[in-house]
RNA sequence: GCCCGGGUGGUGGAAUGGCAGACACGAGGGUCUUAGAAGCCCUUGCCGUAAGGUGUGCAGGUUCGAGUCCUGUCCCGGGCACCA
């Protein structure tokens, strides 16, 4: 039932169809029917903040929605979910700062996010909402971590973060700038301490060849590609003067010059260090080392631009190729994170070691000859550093050889003498997974002694139940002793958050968790999970004295998988049962911001991969397909930040001008994957176009259907009734190739010219709703019933898409544009089919192209039936 | 420095190697109106009264024909970076 409104009262029409959307459950998922085929539209969940929904998700949702609506109107079993990423540092920072508690800021603002996204009437299946937050759906994401964790590929590790003395807290990297902290602007400092570790570089070249299997902008596989950095290479081993220290491990691409390294370089951290430094040198490598360990990442890479430090530690390798002995240096443009933290340097065929040697005047040595070089055999004019291709030269029983051959047989040769190995290296580090946070998944396990690890372990086995163990126990040390990781029952899940007095940092760097002594320290039963305070007394002999473990997981966790709980989002048996897994698969789209363009969308390819090699999921990738929405900036062509006050707020917008005007007006502004400024002044233009759409229905005084509709099906004349078609053809193709913007523009095209006729039949009014209702739906739907649509269908989104008729595409004549020599001098009209010759024939009688050919010799002719007709004449 | 994008009217943008500027915004003119708003009609890349010329960052090239392909170059935006 529609309105009675006889303008475009969007404020009306608007929240009546949302209202008749909730009442009839119009956008309910439907059952699982294998016999249909089945469309998924993701969106990348929202965190949901206090500041609500701005334009980027409103382009964002506008444009999924657009597809979910179409592909329901094209017959298939349509998922269009949506959820929550609620866990997360600004809420737990505002508990902080309120004294309120996270879940309650969550819940508050999940209800802000929930109406402003039916305000857009946007046609999510609200009842299948996850949230990240709820125990019921983190039960799932401990459930996976225990997996990972059985596998062995969880550990921990001292791992160093940013630490705040004045705070006493841990900060993220991005809650420093300009190395303070960004409340309160306090330095900060490095500080080792202990996380949870996931091994996902074990995956490494998994993730870098399924890239292949992804339908994903190409930019995107390439900045994962890089994210991983696989580099081919070899590990050699130089032996050192001091033979009591054993070798030293370099990595290397370029085994091909390992004639020309004339020295060797280890970073500061490396284990060596200290051995490697001979009394004369200690106290120089002593200051160089405390002044490298005081930088921060940022100050060593910012120093890439200045000048190479370093110290000689005193000590001397050899090279496993010619004997010769070179000096090994301590610097921090060596990193311990990559490769093995030394590296053989060679001056004349790379930059780095080239600065450095030219500084700490250590001899040059070049081994590789660019081709068709001029004097080889030691005149070469070659400017070093040179990192190009080429002949070896200099290199004793290698000479001559191309690089790549080199680098083979090189490598190939000290392999057979035990002196190295062909290697991959991975720029990949494993994913620190822990933080010293509040509000965040708890991890799923108890710290216990040796003895009561054998005994908790040995109690659930005979009680019969599988715990998750990994092959070889993971320990740790707590003050001094050490601890393995007892991980609780997967049937004791949820492990939910204990209930906290304050959110304040607990001063050690330790979570807030810690705090709370009664849920920290415990009795343990590794069968049930079961745990009472271990200030109570024993429950029985099998528990076990048990600390819990603290920290909590990164919000990533719960956005690694949510698109898999979408399929089935109250099982309580399982992540998703079988059946929903096997038919709906994965998303068939995934429409979210570039910026997740690695992390994101590394860290959930991940886990999905894990999932499937434990025969969860059908599927080796969980993202066939991946579009990123292009960012809208602000009228000033900035970010919009409130800082610099060029926020859109969205809901202004739905008052002056109503959602779909908003909706429409955004996928309007340019292509949707550009970063595109936003301008309130083209706001008009489609707002007067939905107002035409409006005029040409209605009747403006009496309100009923427009008088010029025909229940004719033949009313329209024939220009209309073929434009009609070609923009069916048009929208369907655009929606299905996400170019909205020129959809829209064939939409107006077609409202131009239908206001010029004099009649149109009902049926074809009817018929272009349909196309402009995935873009404008209320008042799509709003027109639909007051045109006669509902005898059709209840909701103008039910009624199967249009199809469109290719007899009514072709037309008898054809428009051919006449170039002579390239210059546009003509048009004609032709008959279908007409021939070279006939063209020709009509160009020579035209009066517009007559004087250009008079007396002229036709030297070429190239025609293209139906576009074009190029003479070429002397 | 490296890797990606991208440079088209006053503005947002359109154009399977085939009429550059679709569709809009803005601007100018007209119509309707007591007046205005809204609507409707016309004009609108630049130079030129016009015929015509010219035009997609710049310089070349390929082609009957280039915004589109190739080479070089400049500028803007994004990402990564002492990765051996």
């Amino acid at each position: 039932m529609a309105t009675t409104c006889t303008d475009y009262d969007f404020l009306q029409i608007e929240p009546h169809w949302q209202k008749f959307w909730s009442d009839t459950a119009t956008f309910r998922t439907p059952a699982i029917d294998p016999s249909k085929p089945k469309y998924y539209v993701l969106d990348m969940f929202p965190y949901p903040s206090g500041a609500g929904l701005h334009l980027g998700h409103c382009e964002n949702y506008a444009i999924t929605d657009i597809l979910a609506r179409y592909q329901r109107a094209q017959g298939k079993n349509v998922l269009y979910p949506i959820g929550w990423d609620a866990f997360g540092l600004p809420t737990e920072n505002y508990a902080v700062k309120t004294g309120r508690h996270p879940r309650e800021v969550t819940i508050e603002n999940v209800a802000t996010f929930r109406r402003q996204l039916k305000a857009i009437g946007v046609s999510y299946d609200f009842e299948r909402e996850v949230d990240t937050t709820d125990p019921r759906y983190f039960r799932w994401t401990q459930w996976i971590w225990l997996q990972l964790f059985k596998k062995g590929l969880a550990y921990v590790e001292e791992k160093p973060v940013w630490w705040c003395p004045a705070l006493g807290t841990v900060l993220a990297n991005e809650e420093v700038i300009d190395g303070v902290s960004e409340v309160g602007k306090h330095p900060v400092e490095r500080r080792p301490l202990r996380q949870w570790v996931l091994r996902i570089t074990a995956y490494a070249e998994r993730l870098l060849q399924d890239l292949k299997l992804v339908d994903w902008p190409d930019s995107t596989k390439r900045m994962q590609e890089a994210w991983i950095g696989r580099s081919e290479g070899a590990e050699i081993l130089f032996a050192l003067e001091n033979s009591a220290l054993g070798d030293l491990k370099v990595f290397t691409t370029r085994p091909d010059t390992l004639f020309g390294a004339t020295f060797m370089v280890i970073a500061p951290e490396h284990p060596l260090a200290d051995a490697l430094t001979t009394p004369a040198q200690r106290e120089a490598v002593a200051a160089y080392r405390k002044l490298a360990a005081a930088k921060s990442d940022l100050e060593r890479t910012d120093l890439a631009k200045g000048e190479k430090t370093g110290v000689w530690s005193g000590s001397f390798a050899i090279n496993p190729v010619n004997g010769q002995k070179i000096p090994v240096w301590i610097a921090d443009y060596v990193i311990m994170g990559y490769g093995t933290g030394a590296i053989m340097a060679v001056p004349a065929h790379d930059e780095r070691d080239y600065a450095f040697a030219q500084k700490f005047n250590i001899p040059v040595v070049q081994v590789i000859e660019p081709d068709h070089a001029e004097g080889r055999n030691g005149n070469s004019t070659t400017k070093l550093p040179y990192t190009g291709d080429g002949v070896l030269v200099h290199s004793d029983g290698y000479s001559g050889l191309r690089w790549e051959e080199a680098k083979k047989k090189i490598t190939a040769d000290l392999a057979a003498r035990g002196r190295g190995q062909a290697t991959v290296n991975y720029k990949l580090r494993d994913w620190l997974f822990s933080r010293q946070r509040y509000w965040g998944e708890p991890f799923p396990l108890v710290w216990v002694n040796a003895d009561d690890y054998a005994a908790a372990t040995a109690h659930a086995k005979a009680a019969g139940i599988a715990l998750p163990l990994p092959a070889e126990p993971v320990t740790c040390v707590i003050d001094g002793q050490t601890r393995y990781a007892l991980p609780v029952p997967e049937a004791s899940l949820p492990l939910t958050l204990p209930e906290v007095r304050s959110y304040q940092p607990t001063g050690t760097g330790e979570s807030p968790l810690a705090a709370i002594t009664d849920w920290v320290d415990i009795w343990f039963d590794a069968a049930t999970g079961h745990a009472v305070p271990a200030s109570d007394a024993r429950p029985a002999a099998h528990y076990v004295l048990a600390r819990r473990e603290t920290n909590t997981m990164p919000q990533w966790a719960g956005s690694c998988w949510y698109y898999l709980r979408y399929l089935d989002p109250k099982n309580d048996a399982a992540i998703a049962a079988p059946a929903a897994l096997d038919y709906w698969k994965g998303p068939d789209i995934y429409v979210g911001g570039a910026e997740h363009a690695v992390l994101h969308l590394l860290y959930a390819r991940f886990w999905h991969k894990v999932l499937f090699d434990l025969g969860v999921v059908p599927t080796p990738e969980p993202f066939t397909k991946l579009f990123h929405q292009g960012i809208i900036l602000g009228e000033d062509g900035e970010k919009m930040s409130k800082s610099r006050g060029n926020v859109a707020n969205p809901d202004d917008i739905i008052r002056s001008h109503g959602t779909d005007t908003l909706r429409l007006y955004l996928m309007f502004l340019g292509p949707l994957e550009a970063m595109k400024p936003w301008n309130p002044s083209g706001i008009e233009g489609v707002h007067r176009f939905l107002q035409k759409v409006w005029r040409e229905c209605i009747e403006r005084d009496t309100g009923a259907a427009h008088p010029k509709l025909s229940d004719d099906a033949s009313a329209t004349p024939a220009d209309l009734a073929k434009l009609l078609h070609e923009t069916i053809k048009k929208v369907g193709e655009d929606i299905a190739g996400l170019r909205f913007n020129t959809a829209i523009s064939a939409m107006m095209i077609f409202v131009n010219a239908w206001q010029k006729a004099e009649r149109i039949a009902r049926r074809d009014a009817l018929a272009f709703l349909q196309l402009l209702a995935p873009f404008a739906p209320h008042l799509a739907e709003e027109l639909w019933a007051r045109v006669g649509g509902t005898a059709l269908a209840a909701s103008v989104g039910q009624a199967p898409w249009p199809a469109f008729d290719p007899a009514k595409l072709i037309a008898s004549e054809l428009k051919v544009v006449v170039q002579i020599n390239g210059k546009k001098r003509a048009e004609l009209l032709l008959p279908v089919g007409a021939t070279q010759d006939q063209a020709v024939a009509a160009v020579q009688a035209h009066p517009d192209a007559q004087p250009h050919l008079a007396g002229k010799e036709l030297k070429r002719i190239v025609y293209v039936p139906g576009k074009i007709l190029n003479i070429v004449i002397t």
